[in-house]
DNA sequence: ACCTGAACACCGTTCAAGT
DNA sequence: ACCTGAACACCGTTCAAGT
C-alpha cells in the first residue's frame, strides 16, 4: 500500500514486495511496473535484483516454500513418522491459507525451485526413518502429492463455505440445477443443515483436509506393514 | 499450424482452435491475437463468439471437462462403485495427458464451469448408489480431489521420467546436491536401477497414479464399511 | 554499482466504420 | 449479423544514459 520509503533495493525486498502485492491484490497484480511503483522505484530497477519476471515468480515460490520450512520449525516436530508428516502437511496448509495464490502458481511453474528439495528430503528422511523402503517412500511422496505442500483443493466446492464465500453457486443457482444435479443439491442441503454447529465454517474445509490426510497416512501405514 | 480456410467462425471453432494452440505451443501462446491469426481472422472477430479472454479460458476448461465425459462414456462404465470411480479417474487422466496445460489452468480459475458439475454429480451418484451417506460421500469427493480430474501431479519428480524429460534435475545436478539431499539422491539411484524393466518409463507415473488412487479408494471403502 | 527514461514489441479491449 | 482497422492503456524487456 504505502510506497516503501527505503532507498536501497535488494532481492529480498523485491520478493517481499511481490508476496505482499499478491496477498493483497492477487497474482495478476504482480507486474514489474506495479511492483516497482509499490516499492517507490522505476520498473527497470527491479532487473538489477531479479533477472526476469519468470525468475521473480520462481522467487515467489521459493519464498513460500521457505515459509513452510519456518512454519514446520516453529511447530516443533513431534515423534513418529506419522505425526511428523501430519504436522508438516498441516503447517504447509497454514502457509497456503495465508497465500491463496501460491498453489496455482506452484503447479503452473515448469519446475520446482531447488530449495523445495529440502522440503522433500525432510519428508523422505521421516519416511525412511519410519521404516519405509525407498520404493514405497517414493510412492508415498507421490501419494502425499499436493498435500505435502498443503494445497487447498478448491477444485470442487458444492457446499457454501466460509473459505470462498463468493465463488460457490448460491442456493438460487442450486435450486435451478436441481433436476440436472439431484444428488449434488440434496447433499448440499444435507450438509448445510448439519452445519448448524457454529464450530464449523472454515473449520469444515480443515476437517476435509485432515480426513484426506489421515486416509493417505493410514493407507501408507498399511502398505508399510505389509512389506515389512 | 495451417490457418483454417473456413470462412465462418463459431464458438466451437474458436474453442477448438484455442485447445489446439495450447496443445502445440503451451497455454501462454493462447492469445487473442495469435488465436485469431491461427484461425485466419482478425483479433477482434473473436469477440463476436466469446465475450472476453477470461470467458475463453472458461471455455477451455469446459472443453476439457467435456472431453473427460466423452472419454468416460467411451470406456464403458463397469459394475460397482469402486471400479466405476477408478475407471472415471483413469479416463480423466488420459484426457489430461493429452492436454498437459489443463490441470494448472483449472486450478487457477476462480470457479469451475457449470458443466463440471455434471462430472461431480456422476461421481456422487456412483458413491450414493454404492452405499455412501451424503456426509461420507462429500468427504470422498474432496478426498478424490484432483484425482477426479486426473491431475498429473508433477509437483515432485526427483527421478528422471519419460513424462517430463527436460524438467528433472539431471544426474550431474543430483550428484552436486548429494550431501544436502542424501536420501533423495539415494532413492533416485535406487529407483533408476530398478527401472531396468523396459515396460517402465511413462508407465512409471501411471503406476504412481494408480497406487495413490487405490490408496484412496481402499480408505474410502473402509470408512464406508465402518459407518454401515 | 545501481537507478532512470525512452523505446520496442507485444497484450486485451473499445469504438467507429465497413459489409 | 458479422468482420475490420485504428486506437488506448497496459505488459515485459533492451538499451543508452545518467549518478
Amino acid at each position: 500500500m504505502t510506497p516503501a520509503p527505503h532507498r536501497r533495493l535488494s532481492r529480498e525486498r523485491v520478493l517481499a514486495g511481490a508476496v505482499r502485492l499478491a496477498d493483497t491484490h492477487g497474482l495478476p497484480a504482480v507486474t514489474m511496473r506495479r511492483l516497482a511503483a509499490d516499492l517507490g522505484v522505476e520498473a527497470m530497477s527491479l532487473y538489477h535484483h531479479v533477472p526476469s519476471k519468470d525468475a521473480l515468480l520462481d522467487g515467489l515460490v521459493e519464498a513460500v516454500v521457505g515459509e513452510v520450512q519456518a512454519e514446520v520449525a516453529a511447530s516443533g516436530e513431534p515423534e513418529g513418522w506419522r505425526a511428523r508428516l501430519r504436522d508438516r502437511c498441516l503447517s504447509a496448509r497454514r502457509v497456503m491459507l495465508r497465500h491463496p495464490w501460491a498453489p496455482a502458481l506452484i503447479s503452473s511453474r515448469p519446475s520446482v525451485p531447488p530449495t523445495a528439495y529440502l522440503h522433500y528430503e525432510a519428508i523422505l528422511t521421516t519416511l525412511v526413518d519410519g521404516g519405509f523402503s525407498y520404493h514405497l517412500a517414493h510412492r508415498a511422496l507421490h501419494a502425499l502429492g499436493s498435500m505435502a505442500l498443503g494445497f487447498v483443493q478448491e477444485v470442487f466446492s458444492p457446499v457454501p463455505s466460509a473459505d470462498a464465500p463468493g465463488t460457490d453457486p448460491g442456493a438460487a443457482d442450486l435450486a435451478r440445477m436441481a433436476d440436472a444435479l439431484p444428488h449434488l443439491v440434496a447433499m448440499a442441503e444435507s450438509e448445510a443443515h448439519d452445519a448448524g454447529d457454529p464450530v464449523l465454517g472454515w473449520c469444515d474445509s480443515q476437517a476435509e483436509f485432515e480426513f484426506t490426510l489421515d486416509l493417505l497416512l493410514d493407507g501408507l501405514d498399511r502398505a508399510r506393514v505389509l512389506t515389512t
